[in-house]
DNA sequence: GAGATGACGGGCT
DNA sequence: AAGCCCGCCATCT
């Protein structure tokens, strides 16, 4: 097997989230066998370019809240990306929010 | 090559 | 129990 860089596994294991489901930074880091890496998972999402085909949206933090605060990205945008595959979005105090204990992919 | 950065998470308060 | 603090890891400058 030809030797996959950081960024290439986390895209791959996040490709594998299937749709209407979603993942988070820290099982994703665990997946690729860095279970301390979460936070540069978000980092490696943060540098995928804006025509890539891997589903950044299904990716939250531990709280099942999304992180991101980007400006191409705005976080009502991703809300909208996950309504759109059917996860119930709820708004825990102006925040959005899914429940990772029906939503979690394995 | 050293210091800074960030779409995180766990532990302690 | 909601937040703050600090350690982690790959990258960036």
């Amino acid at each position: 097997m030809e030797v996959m860089n950081f960024y290439e596994k986390v895209y791959e294991q996040v490709q594998a989230i299937p749709r209407g489901k979603v993942s988070t930074y820290g099982l994703i880091a665990a997946k690729i066998s860095t279970p301390r890496a979460a936070r540069a998972v978000g980092f490696a999402l943060r540098r995928l370019p804006e025509d890539s085909d891997v589903p950044w949206w299904r990716v939250l933090n531990k709280s099942g809240r999304i992180s991101i605060q980007n400006m191409t990205h705005p976080s009502e945008e991703q809300a909208a990306l996950l309504k759109a595959e059917g996860i119930k979005i709820l708004a825990e105090n102006s925040q959005f929010c899914v429940d990772l204990g029906v939503y979690l992919a394995d």
